[in-house]
DNA sequence: ATGGTATACATACCCGCGGTATGTTACTCG
DNA sequence: CGAGTAACATACCGCGGGTATGTATACCAT
């Protein structure tokens, strides 16, 4: 009955992750029950409970991956865009990319709204400060060695961008009216361009 | 034993969410019992449950009286600095007191944090259009009426310095570094007084 | 190869949770 | 002044996350 080779636990642990990623965005972390991921994989509550010490760790498992793609992808499509001419080219790109997750239900469910309520205050701070945060600082800093940004305002607009992104996902995800792409955008780059 | 007078009901229906609003401050509402906030009390589960068909519709009440609180104080705020030299002074002021709330424990823990996994995301925002962010867009509108924005980018700057606050307010509240009160708001104006 | 150990699960169980069904008492109002 | 109902208390239920324990098999040293 038990399989257990090294390769095919790391294979559930996996399967794990993924299916609890799945019920996570859809039915919301409170609303889906260990039980439920378990009969979804066809395993026992114990298998997961070896796997992963609490549900809440598995929810850090499944934010933690979803984090580190977003900032791999971030972090990419800015690398991509620096350019000689334009010094916003690069922080820009970053921005659309995170944009992006933004907007999408899994990135929202799980990272945005109920991440805060079960990492806690600064709990989500703390492991958010490694991966979302840092890209965003980053590229104001970039501006300010550019001298377009004045120091002592590095701090201030890192985190009120980066959370205007945070509110511009979900309301383009809610269709609200008068939002869409490209308003979104174009006003998110003249905000920008705007604090010489 | 049983007090049942209307006023006492009137005033055990406060208590309750006075005490709730305590608890699930510092604790947060999953970690809160309905239990404990009754023993906080001194009553019993069947007297919450008769004031409140469920826990959620308790939190709900919580979330409402602070949001209206938030509400009523910015609007005043808004109104009481209105003038005819400077258009953006009424708005600035209404922001100013939402940024006071969204530094509040209470405010970001309630409002910000746990309503959005409660309330679900558009149970939050149905609820939050009526009063966090109505207040916001209506200044936002303003200023394009005066011919500072343009229109098509009422929504889209709405919802970002919106939630440009609320990551202020996070960052506030921690202590970030480089992030104090008055830079803050300082990034804040030179943002909106740029938008033009 | 082989036996001992640790790993990868399954089974069975516990306690506390939100919620309900059913009292019981005393204000309220016709 | 009684009947009805509001304002609670009591007792109970199912399900949730978590644990203690069992068991079979891959793994590794000898």
């Amino acid at each position: 009955m038990a399989r257990r080779s090294k390769a095919d636990a790391e294979k559930t642990r996996e399967q794990l992750i993924d299916v609890s990623t799945r019920l996570f965005e859809t039915k919301g972390y409170a609303e889906t029950s260990v039980k439920e991921i378990c009969e979804a994989l066809g395993i026992t509550k114990g298998a997961l409970f070896h796997h992963f010490k609490s549900k809440d760790r598995l929810f850090l498992e499944v934010w933690t991956r979803l984090q580190k793609q977003m900032d791999d992808e971030a972090r990419a499509a800015a690398f991509a865009a620096r350019s000689r001419t334009d010094p916003y080219s690069a922080f820009l790109a970053g921005c659309r990319t995170y944009l992006r997750y933004a907007t999408r239900r899994d990135y929202q469910k799980i990272v945005l709204i109920d991440g805060p309520a079960i990492l806690g205050l600064q709990g989500w701070y703390e492991r958010d400060h490694d991966l979302g945060t840092q890209n965003v600082y980053a590229g104001v800093r970039y501006l300010s060695k550019k001298g377009i940004v004045a120091a002592h305002r590095v701090a201030p607009f890192a985190v009120m961008l980066q959370s205007a992104l945070n509110g511009a996902g979900f309301a383009l995800a809610r269709d609200e009216e008068g939002v869409d792409a490209s308003s979104i955008y174009d006003s998110f780059e003249k905000m920008v361009r705007a604090l010489r």
